[in-house]
DNA sequence: TGCATATAATTTGATATCAAACTATATAGT
DNA sequence: ACTATATAGTTTGATATCAAATTATATGCA
């Protein structure tokens, strides 16, 4: 190894996921159709996984940890392509409700089935037994992290 | 749990860790100096710890795992602030070579320092014995998604 | 009622990131 | 030597992201 080993242990982990990060976002932004990014459809998978029919611009920015601005801008290009309707929100005059049109669900699922060849891929690359060990140690992190943040 | 439980086990991995890279990214960003950003601290940063002199644009991004024009970007912005120099490669027409100034020098280490705060806080609530456990898993995982790349 | 504060969404201006297309130089193969 | 291919860097045009400032509506408190 070149690299000396100085730093916080907490550095180095999060310097793996950050790198981690970068190459799934990477593989699975290239697969999805032309126009369509990673941010839309997660925004697409929240609404279906979730069973939700209406929800504010705020609620989904907090959902996904990112500024209201962020999702303003990503809400704003998807009701452009059709994906969402956006209406206001009758109870409360500041507020917003987006739901997903017909061709919201259609891109979703469009969006799953070419996910699922690089998922497949990397699920085969990947010990299982890692990522069982992995994943609640991950829960557990995020779960500290979140709640730092209030 | 509101959440159905039916995504492949990869998929539930990579979402933790899009979650918590974001948080953490964040969170160090929100404490760097007025215009610094971490992927300019990351470039000081990676000459420092290995104690390099000169290296190509592409050679950064590759150690980075980020696009040539990403990085040519970032360079730009780095030299216009002082904080690298470029000069042409004397051995190849096409190349160039960076190096990190006194200036860059003296802003990695007020990033260090400052990074320091936010740094220990995590490490402060984040339990070692887990951190300990997940750097391995995170580095294998890293290497062999990398190596898939190629 | 009225003012102060809080919240929702947006606008503005910035950086990081990518893919695709382009220019210039290097290298390899005939 | 020439041509084809590969590599380095850049440009263009797009999305995601943030902080700071702005506008509009709600809420709370006196």
């Amino acid at each position: 190894m070149t690299e000396k080993n100085d730093d916080p242990l907490a550095f180095e982990v999060f310097n793996e996921i950050g790198i981690i990060n970068q190459l799934t976002s990477a593989a699975f932004a290239a697969v999805l159709p032309k126009g369509m990014t990673i941010a839309q459809f997660t925004v697409l998978n929240h609404f279906e996984r979730l069973g939700l029919t209406e929800k504010s611009p705020a609620d989904l920015a907090s959902a996904f940890q990112i500024t209201r601005p962020t999702m303003t801008s990503t809400l704003s290009r998807m009701e452009k392509s059709g994906l969402v309707k956006i209406k206001a929100d009758p109870k409360d005059g500041r507020a917003k409700l987006v739901s997903v049109t017909a061709k919201g669900k259609k891109m979703r699922s469009d969006c799953l089935k070419r996910l699922a060849e690089p998922m497949a891929e990397a699920e085969a690359v990947l010990p299982k037994k890692n990522m069982q060990k992995m994943l609640p140690l991950l829960r557990e992190m995020r779960e500290i992290l979140d709640r730092l943040r209030d």
